[in-house]
DNA sequence: CCTTTAATAGTCAGTACGACTATAAAGAGG
DNA sequence: CCTCTTTATAGTCGTACTGACTATTAAAGG
């Protein structure tokens, strides 16, 4: 705060861009919305907007998650800040700000009917090809720090439904960290967890298809993971 | 991006604030500067200051960071950034949006001598009082940050100087975390880790004061830790 | 009824880690 | 010079955790 209130400052745009991510059938997507302007014209974007006068970005986040998912309720939706870019060539027009974050929603969701003009779409994480200006990043590093936080912290039960299979929640793994995990011992993992998962208590269970059902569990009071649950080490271990 | 060509949007003064973190004597400590001015007259705050037109909000920390610290030669410094502070309320007399950073020095620096007019110090992460502004709530936030990434990364090494004892390595850990530490189990995790640290080859040792003459390490290749190396848990485990 | 699919149960060995004890190499003080 | 203190380093032991498996159960499909 050295010059804070002596020397003239410059004044920049504020946004707040989303990386909105689900699981459908299995794989990770992330929402992007078309650009019909210049520049990146027909590109595809993150959602996002600038920062009202008296909004903090976290309530800008949630205010364009509303509007870009169209849902009714965002509240108790994980919201992540991520980080803030700011180099200064980032947007050609105009020296722009942002606060980047990355959002969390059960899924499957709704084919989703956006409530603005812009159309809006869940595309594979895998097939969100070159994005408009550093949205490529930007999503790379929502996917980084998912990844990492499932690790060390309940995280993956935003990615669930109220109540969820362990199969289900061992699928929000697999599909962040892109890696099969063996069942048992993930299972065996996190029910060791306490506070973790809490089994519904009615006997309850769910057949969604063939095989035998499977129990049903709520998210407990936990929030972070101790011991963490690593995923199969990076670099190769020593055979 | 929504609406992003075709709505007004308010300007923003936008800031950089640096948790400038160091050990002195086995303590943490960090860099503070009292402020002259209302608002919080007399009271400390992290130093920071405006992003200049054409800077990066990483730029701009740099460049605060030599202007604090006096420091010649700030490249090579471990800079990362924690987050952003928006608040609408945070300073009361105009909207600042604020980039936070966590910088981490190699001990003991000199005892300072600033560029600039304002004061700056080196106070026990204890004793770092009510601070202006926000800036409790950074420092809090950047010890929690690096305190976690010491967890599983080589961070630690960043406190250290160009060579360094597994004591001095193992006091950065017991000072982030508060906690002390087994010396021979530290000693076998550390050197268990591939590319965390490297002897320095020529049997070179450094005698500081008594005791047996500890030999002397280099920051490793690696950047990770895996396995990590876990603080004592947090929750109480089972007897 | 048999096959397929998925959930759940259990085994076993290797590794990592916490809690120790023991030894080595220096300085300080008599 | 000898001993005490201090710090670094070496090693031990038992438990917890994990990866790689095999086995069993309960449904759906043909």
């Amino acid at each position: 705060m050295r010059g804070y209130d002596k020397h003239a400052f410059e004044p920049f745009a504020v946004t707040v861009d989303l990386a909105v991510l689900t699981l459908r059938a299995g794989a990770l997507h992330v929402l992007l919305v078309e650009r019909g302007q210049e520049p990146y014209a027909g590109r595809w974007a993150l959602p996002g907007g600038f920062l009202l006068p008296e909004e903090s970005a976290e309530t800008a986040a949630r205010r364009e998650l509303a509007e870009e998912t169209g849902l009714a309720d965002v509240t108790g939706l994980h919201l992540e800040q991520l980080r803030t870019y700011s180099e200064p060539g980032r947007d050609p027009r105009m020296r722009v700000v942002s606060v980047a974050f990355a959002a969390l929603l059960p899924g499957p969701p709704e084919p989703h009917a956006g409530t603005d003009a812009a159309e809006a779409r869940w595309v594979p994480y895998e097939k969100a090809g070159p994005l408009a200006f550093d949205h490529d990043r930007i999503l790379a590093d929502a996917r980084t720090r998912v990844g990492a936080k499932l690790e060390y912290t309940c995280l993956a039960t935003a990615f669930c439904p109220a109540e969820f299979t362990l199969g289900e929640l061992q699928q929000v793994y697999e599909a962040v960290w892109g890696t099969p995990l063996d069942r048992p011992n993930f299972r065996r993992k996190v029910l060791a967890t306490p506070g973790f998962v809490e089994p519904v208590p009615g006997a309850a269970r769910l057949t969604g298809g063939r095989g035998k059902p499977a129990a049903l569990y709520r998210a407990g009071t936990a929030t972070a993971l101790n011991p963490p649950l690593l995923r199969p080490s990076r670099e190769g271990r020593p055979a």
